[in-house]
DNA sequence: CCATAATCTGAACATTATTCAGATCACTAA
DNA sequence: TTAGTGATCTGAATAATGTTCAGATTATGG
């Protein structure tokens, strides 16, 4: 895969370690996770391929740090979503729940090969640090206990909504991606889970 | 990576075909489906790396015949758990329901490398093949009307378990996985489960 | 202004996917 | 049995890749 040099006026770049990141973004959502090329992400910038290794031992090293970059970014995006539908009456409250899932399938949907680098086995997390510190799912908890403040989900089905909520809006979003359900499915899931869930 | 070379007696192979897709599960299996090379795989068998080319036109196509291969035997591997649990009363329905996601997660967790393949982006379905076609899940449909039949289940509920059912398991097994969630949560991603649907 | 450290280059090496001309073999027809 | 034909595999070549390292270039602080 032959990509064009960029000129660059000096010969420090001033900013190379974020121009990575940026650039390799550029191509993974383009070619893949797995169809990076470090020489093709130091050509875009016009910068020598030993160039990266001043900032990344390696290139799963660069691929960690895009997963990170990205991480913080589907939060934030999930975070403006919920701006949307302020309030805290019933209305407004299933409004923000729909909407977290929606979000993310949304974002999926337009960068399927971002989504792939996050989960598709490219960059793990580390263990021993718990999910309950993950920002996006404090989104989602929030948004739940909101639920049942406000009368719309019964408490006896609290304490499973994080988890049956998580994992089968992210399972569907795997599995519409990899066409093993068609894209309507999603509304329908989401039906399915206020309904199992007493959202109402 | 270096890989020792098998000897062989004849010129011919044989069986080359099924023998390039045994070794390629072998290698990714322990690297990785973004791991494997071609040349590997045809080291191991004692081959030219171009014989392979007489059967897959490259190596995505190589991938994707891995990939059917292990779709079939995780079919095979899920309707073989639900004969451990024979019969129609209540209690033996609620086992085979629960064994199926179970199952899913067991054959996961002992070959994450090769879950990866199947839903990490490597091998896609081909679109307009319908996944009410997909033997697995016609499996997961039956369990649920079996649980229906047998009264474990209300009707109301029926209609989005499939998907429900599907994707919770599909995406919890995806979060575990990638070390999002803990390993312990399935279990309790089940018991919500079967309290959301009703399942009693 | 100089010395030192940070940053980047260029050339090298091993490995990879892929192609293709030709070697080897199995099998059929005479 | 034997010649020939098509299937199967080899060997060598090419272009691209990740990675290393000695050295060139530049920024920066005394």
């Amino acid at each position: 895969m032959s990509v064009a040099r960029v000129s660059r006026t000096s010969y420090h770049h001033g900013n190379l370690e974020e121009a990575l990141i940026t650039s390799a973004i550029k191509l993974i959502r383009k070619h893949g996770p797995d169809n990076l090329s470090l020489r093709a992400v130091a050509s875009e910038l016009g910068v020598s391929p030993s160039a990266a290794y001043h900032y990344f031992p390696d290139k799963d090293s660069l691929i960690h740090g895009v997963g990170d970059h990205l991480f913080a970014e589907l939060t934030q995006m999930m975070e403006k979503s919920l701006e949307k539908f302020p309030g805290k009456n019933i209305k407004a409250t299933k409004s923000r729940f729909r909407e977290i899932g929606r979000a993310y399938f949304t974002w999926a949907s337009k960068e399927p090969n971002l989504f792939r680098l996050l989960f598709g086995g490219f960059c793990s997390m580390d263990r021993g640090k718990s999910h309950k510190e993950d920002s996006s799912f404090k989104i989602l908890e929030k948004t739940l206990d909101e639920l049942v403040e406000c009368g719309a989900m019964p408490k006896k089905l609290r304490p499973y909504g994080e988890v049956l909520a998580w994992t089968s809006v992210q399972g569907a979003v795997t599995l519409i991606l990899e066409g093993h359900l068609p894209k309507s499915s999603f509304e329908d899931l989401l039906d399915g889970l206020e309904l199992a869930l007493g959202v109402r």
